[in-house]
DNA sequence: GGCCTTGCCGAAACCGGTTTCGGTCCGCAC
DNA sequence: GTGCGGACCGAAACCGGTTTCGGCAAGGCC
């Protein structure tokens, strides 16, 4: 037999009942309707919580319209594997959510154009009030959507076009500025630059922080010294490797992104480079992988479960009703210092012969 | 001001109006009630697909006590950190969940006594009909909750108290009793074992698989071999440590799990014995950490959208009516063989001789 | 031809809430 | 004393579905 539902579940006709009043009053009361006496109101939110009642959220929505639940669509990439962030991310928006009664409606996709269809489901069944969008595009095809929808929708980043649009973010920006101005500090006049897949937002604005940086200490921006789209560790190897090629290699570089930063590391390997010494490197994300290796990677540690509760926050708020303006925030991510930075050991004229040396080694190997 | 719901929705008001039928003969229609005439159905059906009508699930709940959700609490725990598996996991729930029109509730806690509260709570506000619970307990609370609240669980692992159960499970107990042969095959004749936390239900099965290995190859069970409670890397490297002091230490070591598999490589690396040769390790899961590793850890890989897929399955099943006894499945791991194992290099003596000069020469430098 | 099934559908109750509408009672001003 | 407005609550409609019940018409049987 199917499984029987609802065992001895108090309604809120056993309410009024008890209570002698209609069931229309108590659930004013319980709504802080203001045409209810305040004595009323707390007679009946007292023998509610001694009653062990609580309102069926679907029951509710079929007159309000909402489930009291946030819907979040996660398009597994397999190109980017696990990410250590999802289970503090999933604990935020979880924790926050509960906090306030609310419920989290996960759905995975393989695709973007899966991501729609799976965002379009759940909103035509009703089963979220709203949606937490991570990995915002540039140009985010999800934001459109939930627009038509009518639903509204938080970025976890920020993407160009703003109108009634809210979100929380890192500001990573100012964590690649703060990156370019610790190393030039340190002594450093060639600092290079591994940036993400310019799809995403926020490959742009920390881009735009790393100049920044270069032009507050006074250096002057490179081409040759900046690569884009490195997404994973052996992309991120790549880069380091072809930039290190140009005849004035830079002594330090700034990655958007951890995992190719840690895939650097064979790089350096490879080539004979000291991190640290011979050739600097900072990174974004602080993945754990990153204080595993040798040495430590200097990193700027975003916290995952903050950033979900925040979201979840938000969320819930807009879709009472706040103001969108008023519902944008953002953090500064947290430096984390490890072995991977520090005064240059070698000039770049010097790196750029210890490179040369190796390269020709090779050649002779091979 | 608050957002609006449904702006354009297609309700069974309008889709009865549009038929020219009473609500409850289309209700009835598309839910295959046998009073219904085949051609009726039909036009009901294909009008349905046209309208773009499909029902909302909190409205039919309130009636029929079903969401169509599943529920799942993970249990974040500190120790453990990131798990590369959730991501497929959950991917493999909600393809099965959303293929027929479910969806995954998702909610964490810190701690197992949140956890319970967590599921009551849910299951109070009936936010899903079922729940799936990953790493069973040898006696799990979870169980009894849930047998209380007259809802249906489906395990991620089998447990003591089977009465009324189903589950999906790995048949981890056959990759170690697969791994001792294939060790004992290689010409290793002293075989230990590193086993998980004894609460979990799988460290018994697994421990007994090991145990009818050695049996099955003619070799005796040791347990002076034999460690219990490893988690973590730290653990699964002290582990190893304590079992190769022993005077007679084993030349080859099966782990229950990856983890502290691939945290013995330090070991290794610290007492200079060469995995593959001098020492042979095995692990179980499949983490992708473990192909990284040099050499790549021999190990016996678990499919875990697979299993989340089968899981969100059999839940289902089991809400809409099944039998539980026609609900356990189990499937089996597949070996991944790397370079960590291989034919002894070296007698159990000559190991213990090689340890234990390491030790000294230890103490010399202390 | 009358009666009894059977097939099929409409009508209405129901689920557990929310929201609108209107009515009663009270105090107060004139 | 009457009129009036506000405070407070009951009654009923409503949301979008499901399920029960009863009735009509057609068909089979004697």
């Amino acid at each position: 037999m199917p499984y029987k539902h609802h065992p001895g579940r108090v309604t809120i006709n056993d309410l009024a009942d008890a209570l002698g009043l209609a069931k229309g009053t108590v659930s004013r009361a319980l709504n802080e309707y203001p045409d209810i006496a305040e004595r009323t109101r707390l007679r009946v939110k007292r023998a509610a919580q001694e009653m062990g009642y609580s309102p069926l959220s679907h029951a509710q929505a079929i007159k309000t319209g909402r489930v009291r639940s946030l819907g979040l669509v996660l398009q597994i990439d397999q190109r980017l594997g696990h990410r250590p962030f999802l289970t503090r991310f999933l604990d935020g928006i979880s924790r926050a959510a509960s906090a306030q009664g609310w419920t989290l409606t996960l759905a995975t996709a393989l695709s973007e154009g899966e991501a729609l269809e799976t965002i379009e489901r759940l909103a035509h069944e009703r089963k979220a009030d709203g949606f937490i969008l991570p990995r915002t595009k540039v140009d985010d095809p999800r934001v459109a959507l939930l627009r038509n929808l009518n639903l509204p929708c938080v970025l976890y980043g920020r993407t160009s076009d703003d109108e009634g649009c809210f979100w929380f973010d890192m500001l990573g920006e100012d964590a690649m500025f703060d990156a370019v101005s610790r190393l030039a500090g340190m002594g450093h006049s060639r600092i290079g630059y591994v940036g993400s897949d310019q799809v995403f937002n926020y490959a742009h604005l920390r881009h735009d922080g790393y100049r920044r940086g270069l032009e507050s200490a006074g250096l002057s921006y490179d081409a040759a010294l900046v690569r884009h789209g490195a997404m994973t560790g052996e992309e991120g190897a790549a880069c380091l490797q072809d930039i290190l090629s140009d005849p004035e290699p830079p002594t330090a570089v700034v990655f958007c992104t951890d995992a190719p930063a840690i895939g650097a590391y064979r790089t350096c390997a490879e080539l004979g480079l000291e991190i640290g010494r011979d050739i600097s490197l900072i990174g974004y994300d602080g993945l754990p992988e990153g204080s595993y290796a040798h040495p430590s990677l200097t990193t700027f540690s975003v916290d995952s479960r903050m950033a979900g509760e925040r979201l979840a926050d938000l969320l819930i708020r807009r879709i009472r009703g706040a103001d969108p303006k008023d519902l944008r925030e953002t953090a500064k991510a947290k430096l984390v210092t490890g072995g991977s930075d520090g005064p240059p050991a070698k000039t770049s004229t010097e790196l750029a012969r210890a490179v040369r040396a190796k390269h020709n080694t090779w050649e002779e190997v091979v």
